[in-house]
DNA sequence: TGCGTGGATATTGGATCCAATCTAACGATC
DNA sequence: GATCGTTAGATTGGATCCAATATCCACGCA
């Protein structure tokens, strides 16, 4: 893990982004959620408050306040008079976040699929193809939630999707390591052709047993990632 | 919905429990988000920065960085130089949360029922008894996430128990109302009955089931008292 | 040479200060 | 009498300042 961050990646978002913010603690927040979630910010990494200040061009306070919801949705930790750092997810964190997707998911999909529309499926497979071209890691991440998301979006439970999708993330903070570790993943695509199948199907038992050995397969793959590295 | 917060109530839990935590953030956000939980601040109590910071004997700011933590947290929302309130829950808001805890609570309850001990099952029984002698709705919210939660306390699912004990918490916020409305729900004690009654037999579909039918019913509940106060 | 102590430095936690903006009251005008 | 504009007050958002604590390196001593 870097000893200092990675700036660069930020300052792009940043110019692009900040004007849509009401507050800057709301935009700082969001930046660092989006560069943590997509690993520009590996977890790890040290989080000092001036740095990041002045990257944002801020001062220290809208910084703190944004890395106190960061805490509170367990994405940084904070050890106190020493600084926060990018949590890192431990082999039994793992398996509890594999846990909370394997009950979330199913219900989040049961609800949205008899609302799904073909435009859905369309897209849906589209991710797909997109994943099977896709060779960035960073990229991979984001088209795997958005093909995920896609199925259960019609489940009009806001708050449920919102956590699906902050679990779903957590867990793909890892993916780009599996993929270097591992190459490239072709049992999760045949996971997601089968669980597409059952959806269009209109088959909810099926599809959601699918999502559920999908969910459990990813995460037994990050718990045996988690414990080779340590 | 009063229009100043309920100080004296505050006061109590923080010349208790201040020792215990190292950082001013850190206690300020504990001891407010109990007394949100709790009920001691309703929903939709204006949060003057001010009138906390003197209540809590510290600054504004520490007040701040625990508002933002409660507000990832989705027990208080921010109005941009207008301030905090207290999250209010919609209807809308219950049948999300009562999906999430019908995914949830059968999936801890399936992990943590094996490990059960007749210790557990005596404790739960217990808190149903008390459950049957308290009048105070305030205590009847603790008492009845005690209950759940030590059913599924066995799972030994950190995060996962965290998620469950979070969204009880958020649905017991309105027992109170509930209860005041509808006086005693003996209905819903018949139910814990039933659970515990399952998981003594060892009997997980049942007992999966039992939870589920419960969440829903306190879902439904919830949703219509949400309804007529509208 | 290895270990423990002590002070310098860096960084956070908390307090205070200033600017931006929202609210509400008051008065003028139609 | 009602409505709109203006202005004073209150409150938040953000910046700066100070104190407390942890880290790190040098130095002394066994």
């Amino acid at each position: 893990m870097p000893d200092s961050l990675d700036l660069p990646g930020l300052t792009a978002l940043i110019a692009r982004s900040r004007p849509h913010y009401r507050t800057a603690t709301e935009f700082v927040e969001a930046a660092m959620r989006e560069a943590i979630l997509a690993g520009t910010l590996p977890a790890g990494s040290p989080l000092r408050q001036e740095e990041l200040a002045a990257a944002f061009g801020v001062s220290r306070m809208p910084v703190r306040e944004a890395l106190r919801q960061l805490e509170a949705r367990a994405l940084v930790e904070f050890h106190p008079h020493r600084g926060a750092v990018v949590a890192e997810i431990s082999a039994e964190d793992s398996a509890d976040i594999g846990a909370i997707r394997a009950a979330l998911e199913p219900a989040a999909l049961r609800l949205s699929l008899p609302r799904l529309t073909p435009e859905d499926f369309a897209l849906a497979a589209e991710l797909i193809a997109e994943m099977d071209a896709e060779s960035d890691p960073g990229r991979m991440g984001e088209l795997n939630r958005r093909f995920h998301m896609t199925l259960y979006a019609r489940a009009g439970r806001p708050r449920l999707l919102a956590l699906v999708e902050q679990h779903l993330a957590a867990a793909d903070r890892y993916l780009r390591f599996q993929f270097a570790a591992l190459g490239y993943h072709p049992r999760s695509q045949d996971e997601h052709h089968a669980l597409l199948a059952a959806c269009r199907a209109g088959d909810a038992d099926a599809a959601c047993e699918a999502v559920t050995r999908h969910v459990l397969q990813a995460g037994d793959l990050l718990a045996a990632f988690l414990r080779d590295r340590a």
